[in-house]
This record gives structure tokens, C-alpha cells and sequence, in this order.
DNA sequence: GTCTATAAAACGATAGAC
DNA sequence: GTCTATCGTTTTATAGAC
């Protein structure tokens, strides 16, 4: 048996960092097997296409989020405030990156209309983001405004992301997780 | 002289439609080319280079926005919610599109972080909408909230338009567009 | 003939896939 | 490494208005 240099986590882990810095059409294959070390010719040993793998890197994202963020929303030991400061620190250390981009909002915005590969596992993902938002507004506002609630704070999220990455400063996300823990308590 | 079959008005004018539905990478001279009706080689007549094109293309935005669109924020004769809602459905018309697209948001989250080449122009437009926001924002509170809000309302409308491309839902921009003219009146 | 908008063909580079 | 396709770009040729 060969060395097996790389495993298939390692892959998907250095992929999302690709996608998420280049985007998906200005990433290349080449890009991708130089991120983790390899030619691009063996890269297709491990994914049969850059769909594919990219599909798989999304999924991972929603299977991580599923398992280790989302579910802190619904553990009524906690306060409510520290649940939501938990899961928005959790969520950003995943999604987001240093330099600004989202890899779920940047992917939603690249390829949404013309590459609807990715539109169910991109939708699953902002769903249960939504349902965990909702979930938590719903215990200081009505089922209605609570949906509005979280909505209003995923869209300014991901304005944020946007803001940041034009101007390089950092306060527009701070402004909206200061905006996101108000939402619990006033003008009910 | 031969006959001439578009003018560079019109290819500017299709080609922020085409960069809008496509994104930046993902439009070829050859998508461009074709929606004006030439052979991609024709389009070098215009423009020497794709990236020329998409700088005309959002300096031209810019240059709309600046004479048609900004002044009526400080146009003092008009009530401030006829302003609103006037700038409002003037940039809505230009930037973004019915398939969900904000050219400008677009470019941004594409671009900036690989290509600096556009970054100026894109945050000149930005900057240019957040300065009349905040000076509506302005008559009813003070100079630093103002600002805050001008941002928010940005963020928000950057993030309807990821939320509407992906769940295909226009009630997004809606909320974005009472929430904007609410902030115009309540709790200063 | 000159000028020029477009077509046609071809360039080198790089893409994704094998 | 090799394949084929396509990328952005350049060059050459053609056609029509002066």
C-alpha cells in the first residue's frame, strides 16, 4: 500500500479555506491540490469532481453546525443570553474567516442561479440557523416577530460580511452581535 | 463607414446585466459578447480587457447613482419619507435585479479580497449611499446613531438579497424597505 | 483609395477531468 | 503527465461608408 499523504478530512478542511478566500469559480483544482500537497491529477482520487467536493464541504459545514452550534440554542439550562453569545462565536469560527468572507453567503450569492447543485444544502444550512435564531426570540416576542427577528439578524450578518471586507474594519460585526443580544430583551 | 451594430452605451448597459445574473469570474467575453451580438473578438474594439469593462460598467452605476439618485436625499423640499422611499426604488431599479442580484454587493464579495482593481470604485458607490442615508437619518437623530443606522439599513439590504436568491421569496426587500423608513421616525 | 465596425481565425495559458 | 475544452486576448481579413 502507498503513503497516503492526506485524508479526506484534511481535504475538506483546506478546501473550505480555499473556497471561502477565492470563491468557488475562481478556484481551481490546481489551487486546491497545492492548498493540502498534492497535484491535481491525485486530488481525483479522493473527489470526482470539484462539485462533488464542494458539495462535501458544504455538508460538512451543515453536519458540524447540526451537531456542535445549532444545538446550544435549545438548551434551556443556559440563560438565553449566554446560549445566543455562544452560538454566534461558535457559528462565526466556522463560517466566517478574517478576511471577510462567508463561505455560505458567498457561495449562495456565486452560484445560486446558475449552478442549483448547491441550493438544497445551502438552504438546509440558513434554515436551521433560522429555526435556532427563531427559537430564541420566540422566548421574549411572539412566533411572528421572532421569525422576523431572526431573519433581520441573519440578513445583517451577512451585510456585515460584505461591509467588512469593502472597508476592512471589524466594528460592523460587533455592531450586529451587540444588535443580535438586544433583540432578546427590548421592544417586545 | 460600415455599419455599426451597437454602441458602447448598450454593451455597457447588457453587460451589467450579464455580470449582475453571472458574477464576475463566471461571465466570459464570449457571455458578454453574445448578448450584445457580436464575436467575442469584435468586443475588443470597445474595451481592451474584461476587467476595463467592469470598472466602465461600475463607474458608470457610480455615475448614475451621483446625478439621478443620491441628490434626492438632499433635496429639502420634498418630505423625508418621500425622499426615502424616492432614493429607495431609484437604487433598487439600478443595482439590483428581479432574479435577486445586487451587482454591487456581488462584485464586492467576489472581487475585492483577489482583485483590488475594483475596490475603489465599489466603495465610492457604497460610500456614497451611506452618506445620504445618514444625512436622513440625520433630521431625526443624532450624527453617531445616524451613521449606525445608515449602516444597518445597508447590511440589511445586502442580506435580503442573499435570502431572496435562495428561497426565491421577495417579503425580504419588503421588510428591509418598512424597517428603513421606520428608523426614520421611531425610538431616536 | 481610406477608414472602421465586425467577422474569422488563431494565440498561449489554463481550466476540469482522467 | 495528458487530454480536450475554453479562457482572455491578439491578429488578420472582410465588408461597407466616405
Amino acid at each position: 500500500m502507498p503513503i497516503q499523504k492526506v485524508t479526506r478530512e484534511e481535504i475538506l478542511t483546506k478546501s473550505l479555506e480555499v473556497f471561502r478566500h477565492r470563491g468557488y469559480h475562481n478556484t481551481s483544482m490546481n489551487d486546491l491540490a497545492n492548498a493540502v500537497g498534492l497535484l491535481k491529477g491525485s486530488f481525483y482520487h479522493y473527489f470526482d469532481s470539484k462539485e462533488t467536493l464542494m458539495k462535501e464541504v458544504l455538508s460538512s459545514i451543515n453536519i458540524f453546525l447540526k451537531a456542535q452550534v445549532f444545538p446550544i440554542a435549545y438548551d434551556t439550562t443556559l440563560p438565553i443570553e449566554e446560549r445566543m453569545e455562544t452560538m454566534l462565536k461558535r457559528f462565526s469560527k466556522t463560517v466566517f474567516s478574517k478576511d471577510g468572507g462567508c463561505i455560505v453567503g458567498n457561495t449562495i450569492l456565486e452560484t445560486v442561479n446558475l449552478y442549483p447543485q448547491f441550493k438544497e444544502i445551502l438552504q438546509e444550512i440558513i434554515t436551521g440557523w433560522m429555526d435556532a435564531l427563531t427559537y430564541m426570540y420566540e422566548q421574549t416576542h411572539s412566533s411572528e416577530h421572532a421569525i422576523k427577528l431572526a431573519e433581520q439578524t441573519i440578513m445583517e450578518y451577512e451585510g456585515a460580511i460584505m461591509m467588512s471586507k469593502l472597508y476592512g474594519k471589524s466594528h460592523f460585526y460587533k455592531d450586529c452581535y451587540i444588535r443580535t443580544l438586544e433583540r432578546l430583551t427590548v421592544h417586545g
